[in-house]
DNA sequence: CCTTGACTTCGAGTTTACTCTAACACTTAC
DNA sequence: GTAAGTGTTAGAGTAAACTCGAAGTCAAGG
């Protein structure tokens, strides 16, 4: 189990952000020690692998806001939530991730074209520097 | 030639924006209407691709901060810049290239990744749906 | 016992990147 | 000639995502 500053160590974000995510329910809220409402937060490794996961939902463009009704779809589904809404809950879900998915495939494209444009520029500079010759 | 509503609608970028990157050194100054000091802005095909080129590094994650040492790096370049000066401008360039080009290689492999694991969520979704049984 | 690190709420401050308005000037097309 | 579109400077406003400090509490370890 990990305390706030291990994950913060761990992922690179602040305590600070781990409890502001936490408030705008862009992370669960994590078990606390002995069950007290306010004791230390307790991370498990599952806990840290989500993290890192949202971590890099949120890296790759998605917006907090987005991820807050990601979580919160998830809450749902973890509580005793009445049976009949797992199904929606789900597709929710689901649906956000394709369009996450859908999202994840244009940044792709747009990062293969950057990086072509990018790397005919570099060759640009690369020859004007050899039809300077060899510098001294 | 393109005006600077012309680049706006071709860009996506607005025109308020256009001037602001003008003013803060992301996009180098347009040639002008008969090249009176306030004259209308005018594109070429060129100025086209490379604010698109610019626009496409902003998308990827550089900042305007940076782009802008970059751009800095091309003006002097342009003009009649003292020639001992012009194998370390051209040098500057490629570094901040090859830097950007390293940022894109590590938001390729980071997209991957967030994308594997979003279909690995993704397929967990369906799992538990599929156990559900088909629903009525 | 006392320091350290955790907890709370509340609210202010920061950074980045716009986004827009005001107020005024100029040119071109209808 | 007047409206539309362009130009300028300066500055205010907005939004997202932090980032931090204050002020107080609590619990465990040396």
């Amino acid at each position: 189990m990990y305390t706030i500053s291990d994950i913060a160590r761990l992922t690179g974000i602040s305590a600070y952000t781990l409890r502001y995510y936490e408030k705008i329910g862009v992370l669960p809220d994590p078990t606390r020690q002995e069950g007290r409402k306010n004791g230390i937060r307790r991370y498990s490794d599952q806990d840290l692998r989500f993290i890192r996961f949202i971590h890099g939902l949120k890296q790759t463009g998605m917006k907090l806001e987005e991820i807050a009704a990601f979580v919160q779809e998830g809450c749902l589904l973890a509580d005793d939530y009445p049976v009949m809404h797992v199904d929606e809950t789900l597709k929710k879900r689901i649906e956000i991730l394709d369009e996450h998915l859908e999202h994840l495939e244009k940044q792709m494209q747009q990062l293969e074209a950057v990086r072509n444009f990018t790397l005919e520029k570099r060759a640009f500079y690369v020859n004007l520097q050899a039809q300077r010759g060899p510098i001294k």
